[in-house]
DNA sequence: CGACCTGTGTCAGCATGTTGTCATTTGACA
DNA sequence: TGTCAAATGACAACATGCTGACACAGGTCG
């Protein structure tokens, strides 16, 4: 069967693959000053934007990753002092996770770099085509996730 | 500043890691049947692609991954009869990797269900639209590998 | 020929993700 | 209230990727 989609999209999903090793290098790379790594970036930037803390497993739905993974970065970066664990009133063993002070500027640091390379790599990329790349990685995010 | 394409940006960025993550568990499930996984499936595909063989060096080029990654891949599917090595005319040290019989067989396999897989999940998305996505990635991909 | 750089095989250590298992806590429901 | 399914923490095993380090092979150039 001659189906050009068929190989757009297999091309597209083995080109996906090959950029997001390249997407966690860069994101090593950026980082790397900060003392963060891409998975911390995930997680801290996650713990940011919520005002009352979040548990791990909550984390892990927010980010689509298993609350094991998730445990583990946050058990380190508490070790590092950017997380700290506060007791839950609603939960008696599953604690909230919350930014240290020490957090709160290494995510400020972090959007410092963050925010110029995203500019920088934008820079010659139509919004219209970010736009259509972006509603299809979530359609076929959408799809998948079930 | 208000800048839409770098929220657009870093909004791209964290769901491809997230799609990767769907991708993964659906090329594991997609290839568990065949004896495969998905770091397995990229691998085949590569020297199914190529008449005479190639070296691992040279598979771990084309995936843009580390030649130790994909020869620890190799070696276990020649352990498993899917691959076998041979003598490199070339190069005393480096060998060749080929399919085998049953390497060949389970690539007819995967497409079998691979083909079926990708036509499915594109049914109902236009090709202008997964056309822009391919060209995006790839432009990421170029920008980011240096 | 000999020096040197690059490519390759191999082993090790580490980071990040998955799944599985089991005990405990929560919350819903008969 | 008692029971039970779902959520959680904790630990283990494993897969997949990375880098570093070291020895050997190949090719270039003095």
């Amino acid at each position: 069967m001659h189906s050009p989609k068929r190989m757009l999209f297999l091309d597209l999903v083995l080109s996906l693959f090959r950029l997001n090793g390249l997407l966690i290098a860069e994101g090593d790379d950026m980082t790397e000053a900060l003392g963060l790594t891409s998975a911390r970036w995930k997680v801290i930037g996650v713990i940011a934007l919520s005002n009352s803390g979040l548990t791990v497993p909550g984390i892990a739905r927010v980010l689509g990753q298993s609350r094991q993974a998730v445990q583990r970065i946050t058990d380190v970066m508490a070790t590092d002092g950017l997380l700290s664990y506060q007791s839950n009133p609603k939960h008696k063993r599953s604690v909230l996770v919350l930014l240290t002070e020490e957090g709160k500027t290494a995510y400020k640091d972090l959007r410092d770099v963050q925010d110029p390379w995203a500019i920088d790599n934008t820079e010659d990329i139509p919004i219209e085509e970010l736009d259509v790349g972006l509603r299809l990685v979530r359609r076929l995010i959408q799809k998948f996730d079930k």
